[in-house]
Parts: C-alpha cells; sequence; structure tokens
DNA sequence: ATGAAAGCGCTAACAC
DNA sequence: GTGTTAGCGCTTTCAT
C-alpha cells in the first residue's frame, strides 16, 4: 500500500456552481443539462452549453459518483494466471474493443490484474461500489472468486465461464464446437483421414469446446480421434504438444491447432521434421492473426470476431447495469477463411 | 454519450460511520486509521482494525477522493493509432508491469485508448481532476495533444518522447543506442560485412535510436550503411521491408531487426527466398519475445526488462504525485543475449 | 491522541 | 420547467 500523502495543490476546475452563476440559472439547471435530461427549455440549454464551453467546465467525477451512486467505470478483470496472454492477439483484440466501446460513452475502464492469493481483495473492492459492473476475462475454472460475483453487480464474462456460475451467467462467445468441428471437416473434406488435435486446457470452454468439434467431425466421418495433445494457447505449448503428437510415432496427415498461436509453435516443429504444408499434412486453426495469415501457406482458420467481442461485452455490461434485459448469452458469428494450407 | 439512467438500489456498503460506532471512537479516528496516520494509540488501531474486519468495511473511493482532492487513479494513456500494437509482446508487458505494480498499491489504473479526432477529449478529461497522472504510452510523434500535460499533471513517458516536451519530460526507457550497436557489432564480430537494418519508425524514438546504434557500429567498423528500410515494428511491416531489402539484389550477409517482431516477418522472407540462417545470413534483433526464442535457429537479440519498465514507470509516476524529486530520466539495463542466429 | 464540525462538488427529491 | 434543500461518505482543520 502505498500511503496517502499531501494533498493535492487545489487545481481550481471550474465547478457546476460556476457554471450556473455565469448561465444565470440555478445549479439543479446545469445538472440536468450536464445530464441530458428532458425537461429544460432550449434557451437554457443554450445559456448553460455556453457557459460550459466558455469555462471549460468537466464535471468532477467523484462529486458526482458519490451523489448518484454510480460510478461511471466498470472493471476488466484479468486474473493474473491469465495475464501471460496479455501478448495473444486475441485477448489484446478483446481488450481493445472493451476500451474502444467505453470511449464513446461516460464509463471509465478500470484494468485490474488480480493476483491469485487475494482474490479477496479484488472482490471486495469489487463489490464495495467501486465499478458498475465488471467483465471477467478468465482463461481458467478456478478462478471461484468471482463465481458469486455476478450477485453483487452486474458481469459479463468472456466466452462461456467454467465454474458452477456458468448456467446463468451473461458472456459472450463464439459457437466453438460448430466452428471447429467446421475446421476439422474442412481436413476431412481434402481426404485427410489421421487428424490429430492441439487442444486447448481442459478447464477452459474453449479449449473443451473445440475440442468436442473436433471429435464431432472426427465421428462424422467415422474416423479415430486419439491422436489428441494438449496445449495452453501459447506459441511454446504448441511446440511441445506437437513433438509429442510426432513422438508418438504414428503417422498423422491432418492437424487441427485449437489457436493460431499454438499452431505457430507447431508449425515450427513441422518444418524442423522436414514435414510439409500441405504436402504432408494438412494445417487448419483457430483465430486469424498475423501468424495465421502469413504463415507459409497461409492457414485456413477460423476468424473470430475480436474487436466485436470486446465491444459487445461492454454494450451487453452496460444495458444490464441501465437495468435493461436483454440476453445472457450472446453468440456471435465466426468467418471461415480457407486458405492452402489442409 | 451513456445517458445516465436509474440510480443503483443502494448497496448498503457499511460505512466509516458504523466502524466508528463499532470500535467506540470518532469517525476521524477510523480515517485516520484507514489512512495510516501515525498519531493513532495501538489500542485505537485494534479496535478500528477489528471493527472494519468484523464489519467488512471498505471505503468508498468517490467519498475520499471528494473529501481528499487526490483520485488514487491514474492513466493509462494508448492513442489510437499505437492500439494496434497492442498485441505486441513489448506492450503487452509493460501495461502489464503498471497494472501489476498498482495492485500492489491504493492507485486504480484506467486505460484510455484515446481515438486520434477528439484528442481534446481525452486531454480534458486527464486535466480535469479525474487521475492523479499519466502513463503515455505513445509510439509516435505527433501526439502533439499531450505535450502539455505534463504542465497540469505528473506524466511519465515509454520512452524517450519525439514531441518538442522531448527534454524535460519524465520517462523511463533503455540505451536503444548502445544495445542496436552491440548487436550490429556482434554481426561485424562474426563475419558479416554487408548489413542491413529492418529500422523502425521515423517518428519513434526507439526507431531513430537503434538506427543510429546500427549506423554508428557500421562507422567504427568502416563498412557501408546504405542498407536500410523501415517498418513500424509490426511483423508485416518487416517481411515487407526485407522484401525490398532482397528486391535491391544487392548482396546482404547480415540484418539488424530493430524489433523482433519485424525480424519474425523478415524470417519468414528469406526462408521463402532458400536464405538459411546464419549459413547465409546472420540476423539479430531487438526484444526477446516468443519469437526470438523459438526461431530457428534462436535469435540473438536484446532483452528488454519489460515488465519492469511497466513497473518502473509505476513508481516513478506515483513517487512524482507524491511531490518526490526523483529523476527525469530512468534508463533501465538490458541483456544481450547471444544464440547461434548471427 | 482524539473529537467536532465544516465542507469536497454534485445529484435528487421536493416544492414551486 | 426551475430553484431549494438535503445529503452522498469521507478527509481535514481546529480545538481540546
Amino acid at each position: 500500500m502505498v500511503p496517502p500523502t499531501s494533498p493535492r495543490p487545489a487545481a481550481t476546475q471550474p465547478t457546476l456552481e460556476m457554471v450556473a452563476a455565469v448561465a444565470g440559472v440555478s445549479r439543479s439547471t446545469v445538472s440536468r443539462v450536464v445530464n441530458d435530461s428532458p425537461n429544460v427549455t432550449a434557451e437554457a440549454v443554450a445559456a448553460v452549453t455556453a457557459a460550459i464551453e466558455k469555462l471549460g467546465y468537466v464535471p468532477n467525477r467523484a462529486a458526482r459518483i458519490l451523489a448518484s451512486r454510480r460510478t461511471l467505470s466498470i472493471a476488466l478483470v484479468i486474473p493474473e494466471n491469465t495475464a501471460k496472454f496479455f501478448a495473444d492477439p486475441y485477448l489484446a483484440a478483446v481488450i481493445q474493443g472493451v476500451a474502444l466501446h467505453l470511449s464513446s460513452t461516460d464509463y471509465t475502464l478500470s484494468l485490474l490484474i488480480a493476483p491469485e492469493k487475494d482474490a479477496e481483495k479484488t472482490r471486495r473492492y469489487l463489490t464495495a461500489g467501486n465499478v458498475d459492473g465488471a467483465i471477467i476475462l478468465s482463461h481458467h475454472s478456478d478462478d471461484y472468486a468471482y463465481t458469486r460475483l455476478s450477485q453483487s453487480i452486474p458481469v459479463v464474462f468472456g466466452g462461456r465461464p467454467m465454474s458452477e456460475e456458468g448456467p446463468g451467467a451473461t458472456y459472450v462467445d463464439v459457437d466453438n464446437v460448430d466452428a471447429a468441428r467446421e475446421m476439422t471437416a474442412h481436413l476431412i473434406d481434402h481426404g485427410r483421414t489421421r487428424i490429430a488435435t492441439i487442444a486447448g486446457p481442459r478447464n477452459m470452454s474453449a479449449g473443451i469446446d473445440r475440442l468436442q468439434g473436433w471429435r464431432n467431425a472426427l465421428a462424422d466421418a467415422g474416423l479415430e480421434s486419439d491422436r489428441i495433445e494438449y496445449g495452453d494457447f501459447t506459441p511454446a505449448s504448441g511446440a511441445l504438444a506437437m513433438r509429442k503428437l510426432l513422438d508418438r510415432g504414428e503417422p498423422i496427415d491432418g492437424l487441427f491447432a485449437a489457436s493460431a498461436q499454438m499452431a505457430s509453435g507447431a508449425v515450427g516443429v513441422l518444418r524442423e521434421h522436414g514435414l510439409e504444408i500441405p504436402r504432408d499434412i494438412g494445417v487448419v486453426t483457430f483465430d486469424d492473426d498475423y501468424f495465421a495469415q502469413s504463415s507459409h501457406p497461409p492457414l485456413t482458420t477460423v476468424a473470430q470476431p475480436t474487436i466485436e467481442v470486446g465491444v459487445r461485452m461492454a454494450q451487453v455490461l452496460l444495458s444490464a447495469i441501465d437495468g435493461e434485459p436483454g440476453e445472457k448469452i450472446t453468440m456471435l458469428p465466426v468467418a471461415i477463411i480457407e486458405r492452402d494450407s489442409a
């Protein structure tokens, strides 16, 4: 904790009261104008607006929050174990989308990297009325700290949460099962029959669902589905998984990597082993990031609307905060991008 | 703008007053304890602490801010043009470092993606007393909107800022010139004589400085320094620059890419052209990210203390907010990582 | 060392 | 439609 110190030198911002004086109205009227209240005459609005402009008035957030009991701020919570994925283009884009949408509102984004140990501190902060709502970007199922959070404030999860809260939770996601199935089917359509997968973690819905999709496609085609290794969505884990797959000594002519970052690692290993894509092995994946686009050859993949996911999470959260009904589950469409890697 | 709506249903958090009642002291004393004031008896501290614990009291931020005129929050400003680099492991790590350090303080991090157009809105928000200080992560020189910001609030830049504010500005950086020189010298030591560079943008100090370092090394060795192409630190730009370099038709046996992300793009192109590292060309770069580590072969590079840069920016900013003197410029050491790519 | 009292700048009934 | 009046929950002189 940083101990509080000397108070600030009173920046003397213009206050609502000063605006009222200049505009020749009461503070209430200024407040109404600032808050877009419908019940103000055009003249009053004009006078106040002019005064605000003239003085360069900006409402004091703290005072507003204190008086209205709305914080105008939402938290973006990233458990520390997830923070190491910060560099993942997917996560980065989602965060960007959230920030982008909020910048067109009066809301402010509080970025919280939540330490595993005292998740309790974070939870308290969130439930103590410091934010109007929260977006949880948690990769793992073991973040039970946030399980009951939505009883206190509106919460939106990025992707279906794994905890018991799952049913009933509000989240934004894509149809991972079906997209993975399609990707795998694409491999099958290209004549691949010995298809492996580098799956995501078993404690993340995205990992589980994409694996299920892969299984479904193989089952539909009557193919074996035992060529599985798990990664954690990082390139390094993809490389390791690919090595394990190859070390099995069984022939593989197709690979579905559950994320482009893992595919990135895997492709490097394939190249090391002298395997050429798509001559020796077809490779398809998930996410249309730089790697998928610039790999040689570029990879057939599932493009998720990343920025849009962030934007929608923000939208859904804000409307929940405003007490609007709204669906708990928002599924966004993906785009299948066919290239020459299958 | 999202119009304000219904007030929140009064979450009835315990207040300082309730704590005072339970502890049997005045509100002032509770406040003192909460703020680590030295002038409180041990018994009072104990009683208050117990009461706080019992009630699960968390101070109301807004009230605190309003009364103390300190916001306990700092802004992390990322101009929109820089936001597209969000997925750059370097940027991601720096942000993480900032958030990490703040999580051990009472400060909150406000993430601002600042739209180019109304940078004025952002500037106003920052100067209106909404934050105690700001960290600017701007890649470009043309962000004049933030030039005068440090006249209003403490500001720390990530890397030496380009604007006229440069002299006098507070920032955290590494010695890009020298590190680049060392990397290039490494290439020369390995017998390379026709050394190219993929430089960063000409309007970013990191771009300029690393280019200068490359030039210095070549000058020291009496080698030509006209093999230059520019990128914007993204992989795609690195690939493009490499193509241009190769298209010149002049022989190249060494490459210094000003960032690992650009090296990533460049290496792909080299491979396309059948050039092998280090047999045909030595490659060194900047940043020790996943790509540099897992490229084939892994790349000799300059490892920047990325998380540490973020942590230090936060530390420097907080001490500036607390009015402590402190150096304006913080240079962090880098580590030269020699591998087999030269 | 502690308490009493006066706001911080705004919003939200409530009256007019 | 507009003004008046209470606070929102805390910090901070100023006494004691």
